[in-house]
DNA sequence: AACTCGGGGCA
DNA sequence: TGCCCAGAGTT
């Protein structure tokens, strides 16, 4: 057991008592084309588009009738579009032609649709289907990293050592707290390490003072 | 394991 | 205006 888990746990509850995702929800096919775009973006570049593109297509059959062109258009300044069009359009024929036209509920099938991996999946089974998850994208991999919670450079070990050191009923909130975190305090460059108020419990603080 | 895809935000 | 940020697929 993580020694400091009790303190971290506590702060962040008062910090963040309702920890929500970003991402709007929709529908579990909406939730999963706005994760599939929130690659290497952010949730609010993804936010700002999701309610024209759900206005104008909503269902798998809108978007699998598309060319890669017209979707490009659309999601243009969320960059990377040219593999997220394409993603979005073929995870969207397979979801009709193989998955009976409903979003599949396990990660083995979700992770069978081009552009999800594994942080992507766990989001959309969080989320939509109410699973008991931690996504690992790289807020949470560098936050628990630098805390001292994981030792690890594999994303899957992250996801396995969280799911065993903290309490079940708070899995989707660390989550959230972790990314909250990673975006306000704990930032990848130049983290707030001084007005942190997790610093007496962080293994990358101890290591900076003590580095000098 | 390294490379590619690309825009927004900010110093 | 150039650097930094954020996942998944391919080679």
């Amino acid at each position: 057991m993580y020694k400091n888990l009790g303190k971290i746990i506590e702060y962040f509850s008062k910090k963040y008592p309702k920890p929500e995702t970003a991402l709007k929800f929709m529908t579990p096919f909406q939730l999963l084309i706005a994760t599939i775009m929130s690659a290497q973006t952010t949730d609010v570049q993804v936010n700002k588009v999701t309610e024209k593109l759900f206005n104008k297509f909503e269902k798998a059959e809108d978007f699998a009738k598309l060319s890669y062109e017209e979707l490009e258009k659309e999601i243009k300044s969320i960059g990377l579009y040219k593999n997220k069009s394409k993603y979005i359009i073929e995870s969207s024929k397979m979801i009709i032609n193989k998955y009976s036209n409903e979003v599949p509920k396990s990660r083995e099938k979700l992770m069978n649709l081009p552009g999800v991996g594994r942080k992507t999946a766990n989001v959309v089974l969080a989320n939509a289907f109410k699973q008991n998850t931690i996504a690992v994208d790289t807020h949470v991999f560098r936050v628990a990293n630098r805390l001292g919670i994981v030792n690890t450079d594999k994303t899957d070990q992250v996801e396995k050592t969280l799911m065993e050191v903290v309490p079940e009923n708070y899995w989707s909130k660390f989550h959230h707290w972790l990314i909250f975190h990673g975006r306000e305090v704990c930032k990848a460059r130049n983290p707030y390490c001084q007005g942190c108020t997790l610093k007496s419990y962080c293994k990358y603080y101890q290591n900076q003072i003590k580095g000098g």
